[in-house]
DNA sequence: CTGTTAGCGCTTTCAG
DNA sequence: CTGAAAGCGCTAACAG
């Protein structure tokens, strides 16, 4: 096991000082082309490493940038992480990552691990049934910025990067309608989340708009797992009569409900047309495929992530930047397509 | 923005030393309980958070777990991920987290920065055209262990975590066989990479064990995405006579294929039986419902840090558990099931 | 362009 | 059980 090399055994060997060496490995400007090179070869040649923990203590910041998701393995999430990586990467950053398991509670302590890990900034997708900001506060104080994405917290102090949720249901809810939709159940999930809560108000003024009477006995709301969806079909077979249009807000349980029905013999769209939200792979792999709505989680990454990076180097104001609203598109498959000549 | 407060600050209003402030706030046993209760109390009132960077710099180790993997966004590389993360979370440990985006190149950059920020461990699926071990070479010259999973790479340093690629394959296979077939096409991955090679390996020893005779023409390799499986599908159906099996080294592939083979009109499983690897999510959703080979990303994923974690604390040999293989099962469904009374 | 110096905050001997 | 003191490796004034 070989010693570790400093700039004190670069700049003993080269009989200048540490400070010299130091200043040449970073290319500072007021250093001489030539020592700047015999530097960086001879620290080269020794096997040099920087030590990011003298670094950072000196400089009092760390070059990482922490991110805290509620579950790493969905697929969506992946997609952002992988957008995140990308862009942090790229800027010489590192990344903390955790997840929260969809509770607030471990949502407050990996904050607490990140703060104490002294990340530069904090990328946030907030869990189930997160109420509190008090886990990120000390952030705040710190004036380390927290920057929520996807499921977000409103807070004056942190930019927001989401789709037009709202718009979205609406738009998918409005389409099933033009389809012939007169009953339409909405299968839903935690309204404490923005994603999900305006998922639903979309839903509710598209059935406004089209004349069409709320029933909040249409309305399931549940953990929109694949099993929650097969379990929603059970509900929805009872209802008498039978809806004939489906809106699951996301595209996981959508499917689960859409194999439940087909097993009961409803035909899709022509008994219950439906439609999910996320375009996840399977969405296309159902049959019929499912009408979804789609919004690159890559994209949500990078632009979270970029609008870090651009405040930590430029310093550029957060607040500027409030509330970025990416695009979202309305995809629409068989799953909802009706011959409106059977109407 | 309030000044940090440090051991000295709580030391001051204590009028006790830094050392035993140290001390007391890592429950060191020769601290009176007395005094330990007070320290802990008033660095709770101050908001003291430890400084990572000056404990790391002076305790050499940084409490963090490095993780390089090809890709963050597949269904499975998230599901070894959330497994790892849950481990190292367990264990107060942070993790660092970056994708080679499958080149060999990325993934010694990754490495490199992993090095400089000491990490304390790293885990690693190797990229898909790694073919030399000089980026990790670092690592073992610092005794910084280095524990490769699913994607492994031949090193006596190293401990491998994987499933028996061999067998599954060749159980596969022979279920195939079993079901009928006698003219079975494979697609595989780069035979660089043990996960392929293996499962190409265990296909064609299962032809040798029922006395068919290898034929490379029924041999197709691509990257096994979803795109790469249409396109093998337009192969497969040029085939005179045509396959009545077919073994994808991965779902995803299988089932672009199996979309593409469909539309073509032909049966599945009466025209081609169709078997696939990993038991993705869309393997229930595709229909028929695809027979594939189970084996948990989570479960890999806390296998894979728990030895880490083990060696780190316990400092156990890991030479010991050189090659870690984990269970895989062949679950059978519909897409390779023929009712043999047809043949 | 280069060197000197001090210090970031913590841990850990060693001494009491 | 507690304190004094040194030092981890680096950076940034400041001074030449």
């Amino acid at each position: 096991m070989q010693k570790e090399i400093t700039i004190y055994d670069i700049a003993a060997k080269l009989n200048i000082s540490a400070a010299t060496v130091s200043r040449g490995l970073k290319d500072h400007p007021r250093v001489s082309k030539a020592t700047k090179k015999l530097i960086v070869k001879t620290a080269d040649e020794m096997g040099y490493r920087s030590n990011s923990f003298a670094s950072n203590l000196r400089k009092k910041q760390s070059n990482v940038i922490g991110v805290i998701v509620p579950r790493l393995n969905s697929n969506f999430m992946a997609d952002v992480l992988a957008g995140i990586e990308k862009v942090v990467n790229n800027n010489n950053y590192n990344l903390f990552i955790s997840q929260s398991l969809e509770t607030m509670k471990k949502e407050a302590s990996n904050a607490k691990a990140m703060l104490n890990n002294r990340v530069d900034g904090l990328l946030v997708s907030v869990a189930y049934d997160t109420t509190s900001f008090d886990h990120f506060e000390p952030f705040i104080k710190r004036n380390i910025p927290v920057i929520f994405f996807d499921r977000v917290f409103d807070h004056a102090m942190c930019p927001q990067i989401y789709i037009d949720n709202y718009k979205a249901a609406f738009d998918i809810t409005n389409h099933l309608i033009k389809q012939g939709c007169k009953k339409i159940v909405h299968i839903g999930g935690n309204q404490l989340r923005n994603v999900y809560s305006e998922r639903f108000q979309g839903y509710k003024k598209a059935l406004e708009e089209n004349h069409i009477e709320f029933d909040n006995s249409l309305v399931i709301i549940n953990d929109l797992t694949s099993e929650a969806g097969a379990e929603a079909a059970g509900e929805i077979l009872k209802m008498d009569p039978l809806p004939d249009g489906l809106f699951v807000a996301n595209d996981i349980c959508a499917v689960g409900c859409m194999q439940a029905l087909k097993k009961e013999g409803i035909n899709i769209p022509d008994d219950i047309a439906v439609a999910g939200f996320n375009n996840d792979p399977t969405a296309t792999v159902i049959e019929p495929p499912l009408t979804t709505v789609n919004y690159k989680g890559h994209e949500m990454g990078e632009a979270a992530a970029k609008l870090m990076i651009n405040y930590l180097l430029d310093k550029q104001d957060l607040q500027q930047t409030h509330g970025l609203i990416l695009r979202s598109e309305l995809i629409i498959r068989e799953s909802s397509l009706r011959d409106k000549s059977k109407q």
